[in-house]
DNA sequence: TCAAAAGTGTTAACCATACACCCATGC
DNA sequence: GCATGGGTGTATGGTTAACACTTTTGA
């Protein structure tokens, strides 16, 4: 069976769940589709991987060409393969997804000839074929992951207050959280660096600014310790 | 771009990664290879996905045709698409991992030409392909996810005891378990029935049956309730 | 001086952990 | 009667969750 050359097989795609956070607005990245099948209609980017291209490198490079997305936190979410989700032949589906720092492209424009925009996850339009599931899927995985991980960072400014980080965790979990205990429990855990200095330009008390601590959280990684939001 | 038509596109298979559990030994099935590349070495059970096929539907598939596994536990892993994975040409692999009840197929042969083994995760030998870092991601992911959800109940006999389930969490997590507080914690769970019944044929006092309650779990899991373990 | 958001502690309930002995059974 | 594993409770420390007021700043 190893050796057989089979004659057909299925084509073999891959698909970004682009999300960003608007203020505390979860968002995610849509393009127009500009012909058939589902013409008109929004979908996930993603397109063909190429012989000899790495997974996550066909991922990146179809979110450069349909989004004008680069350097953005990428991870594979899952790969779907029902025969029927493609009407033009049986199409697997490697599908990632990726966190990028809204403000840095706000209202990029698409580089080909299609749209892309940012949508609230809350208020979608239908998408184009099994893209609506591949979606939840990802708001899923998003959701369990954030409490465990600092993927969260990927999604807000190099510099943040609080109140920032507290609205981001609010926006993925979909429930508000405590001031008071949300503050505690994310400067006990020692990722975070206090900057010395505070918002500009805002009309009530500035708030200190703090940057995530990258090698803090290396060193708990390899001490083996777990962190939890 | 979606709707061109590329010449060359990588092929695609799957692979399974099956655990089982031998008294207190986590082991792993293997299959032979028959035939270069590699001939001769051992292998993740897998091969080529048709076209209208699906995934998972593939998977088991492979399985039932390497090993004579039928109806196991199945669940997608991730997907493996490094160009030079496989020296015959740029192959992406689906992989899953499965639990199976080992007493159920113990010493099974495989049913083509080639010999399938169980192997402890412990002790392997060296394998094809990438096989090796896809087992060590199987791994990792069957010690996360198995405190979180009852995965493991796959692994053993439907009545066993609870020293048994202790055996189970103590070769997947690595670690000695407290025997008075796994008993409360599981229990306090309310997802096992005690049976009417004890061990037979034991030389020491018999210890009680549970069953895992699937319906009890299910309900859990409407009310959104966690469990940890 | 007002509006807006920043910043700050305490208490009570719960949960995790550490730990050692007697019991039932078969040989 | 002895070897083998089955079965059981308590105390301590740490973590989570609930909860409201004062401070700072710019307009």
């Amino acid at each position: 069976m190893a050796l057989r050359e089979t004659r057909a097989a299925p084509r073999l795609t891959v698909d970004c769940v682009v999300f960003g956070l608007d203020d505390a607005d979860l968002r995610v990245l849509l393009v127009e589709r500009a012909n058939p099948p589902f013409r008109g209609m929004w979908a996930l980017p993603g397109g063909y991987v190429t012989v000899g291209e790495d997974l996550e490198a066909a991922a990146r490079r179809e979110l450069r060409e349909e989004t004008g997305l680069d350097r953005v936190f990428l991870e594979q979410l899952y790969t779907f393969g029902a025969p029927g989700r493609d009407p033009r032949g049986h199409t697997v589906t490697v599908a990632w997804f990726a966190l990028v720092k809204l403000a840095d492209h706000a209202v990029r424009a698409a580089t080909d000839a299609r749209d892309a925009a940012w949508f609230p996850v809350s208020d979608l339009p239908p998408l184009a074929f099994d893209h609506g599931g591949i979606l939840e899927v990802a708001l899923a995985r998003l959701k369990g992951k954030v409490r465990y991980q600092p993927i969260g960072f990927e999604l807000l400014e190099e510099r943040f207050t609080l109140t920032q980080l507290q609205r981001m965790y609010e926006a993925i979990l979909e429930r508000p959280l405590d001031k008071r205990n949300f503050r505690k429990k994310v400067l006990s855990l020692d990722l975070l660096e206090e900057l010395p200095e505070v918002q500009r330009d805002v009309a009530h008390r500035a708030a200190r600014l703090y940057r995530f601590d990258r090698a803090a959280y290396a060193r708990m990684q390899e001490r083996g310790i777990d962190f939890e939001i």
